[in-house]
DNA sequence: AATTTTCATTTGTCATACAATTAAACGTCT
DNA sequence: AGACGTTTAATTGTATGACAAATGAAAATT
């Protein structure tokens, strides 16, 4: 685990490089204490807060987790799917912010990807997500309810969709793909006449779930796709005029 | 943009949230510049290494640069694509290698979502990327390749398919799944046999997608799914055997 | 006008010190 | 002996001050 002295980058990323590297090659396991700050800047032969901005940045990427006191210091962290969706949607959300990515584009995305989980959670989906997906599609309907409590039921209700396919990893990309596309949604204006239209189709993906057809959903997915862009044109074609 | 006294977490650690919070909500804008170090110590009433682990953090999630010099400092940093991309990788590489993560589910996960691409694939795929299909198609049928430069060439090849879709978003979110598998890939021996197994998939493929019939594309990529699950499962039970 | 020099600003790095935390080791009392 | 509080050593968290290096602007010089 050598910097390169040679090098015009930071001493803090180079060291945390080292580190990453040899965590990713498996030279450091999960759990496994680094050894402390004044021992990694001995090695490194740099000073102790250059250490701990290495460290920082590799906790940033959730890479350790550091505790105090005696036989305390930085350990390899298990990384969780959680803390994992987390930063995937932080990532996409800024993406998507940042790079003038058009509502379509994002759309298209999200629901390609969401259809690819269709067939597999038409298979396994159990009971639980068909009870989330129920209560969500009730809650949508609900009179009252604020755009962004809908967007949120929204999400909730597409999150269990995906979770049906039972396949972690899949739940896990599209995390990204459904959470950041939320700010972009809540620019949008439900009326009454729309939530109708998409709790309806909401139903139809749970029927069509509950009778194992995953074709079904599908198409109803592709139906919600189409209807999305269509509000979301409305809006912006309001706004032009307005 | 205040930090909690209050709380347990590390002062980095809050001061890194503060900021990336208000770059989320848009209260900093691309390209604009933070205020100095010993300006942001002032602040937030701490050190300036304090900062600094706070800025290392941020410039960690590629949310910040930072310059040197006069009219330097840290600017906040458009995320680009490719940035996004390595992060992306990193993540689902971790989490893959981390959390027991079976090939089977793995492989289901990324050929399901690399299927959601090829529809769209069919339609907008360029010559040029239809092109560098058959580059490594070819290059993937030498002889004397190794293994791990044959998986490089199959992710090149599944990367050309994924770009071929024409929206940068699913790029992005495809990145994580198809790059991330190449460590699972790395440790299948393949035999003359399978090569020519697989190369023969690509073909079927790259063929579909030049007459642009997405459903011959996607048919061809649940088979060559089926069949690095077999070679994956001949791999382990060789190895138990062994 | 072009070039060089100076200079102020800002990040990068170092050294040192102290506070806060924590678990182990130790000692005391029952 | 065992339970319970106390000390202690190790380690991270934070602060202070200093200097080096880079960098662009402004001033001086040719």
């Amino acid at each position: 685990m050598k910097i390169d002295p040679k090098s015009s980058a930071d001493l803090s990323a180079q060291i945390a490089k080292a580190i990453r590297d040899a965590i990713i090659a498996g030279d450091l396991i999960v759990d496994e204490r680094l050894p402390s700050e004044a021992e990694l800047a001995e090695q490194f032969d740099v000073s102790r807060p250059t250490v701990r901005e290495a460290l920082k940045r590799l906790a940033a990427q959730s890479l350790i987790r550091t505790q105090r006191g005696a036989f305390g210091g930085a350990f390899v962290n298990r990384l969780r799917y959680e803390e994992a969706y987390g930063q995937q949607v932080t990532t996409s959300t800024l993406l998507l912010s940042m790079n003038e990515v058009s509502f379509d584009v994002a759309c298209e995305a999200r629901y390609a990807l969401e259809r690819a989980c269709t067939p597999l959670s038409a298979q396994r989906r159990s009971p639980d997500h068909l009870a989330t997906m129920r209560a969500e599609i009730h809650r949508q309907g609900q009179p009252g309810l604020s755009d962004e409590s809908f967007c949120a039921s929204d999400v909730a209700f597409h999150r269990a969709l995906v979770d049906g396919a039972g396949n972690p990893v899949m739940s896990y990309q599209l995390a990204g793909a459904v959470e950041a596309m939320q700010p972009l949604m809540n620019m949008i204006t439900f009326t009454a006449r729309s939530r109708e239209a998409i709790v309806g189709l909401h139903t139809r993906i749970a029927d069509a779930l509950e009778a194992s057809d995953g074709a079904a959903a599908e198409s109803a997915l592709h139906e919600l796709e189409a209807y999305t862009k269509t509000l979301a044109r409305d809006v912006m074609a309001a706004r032009t005029r307005g």
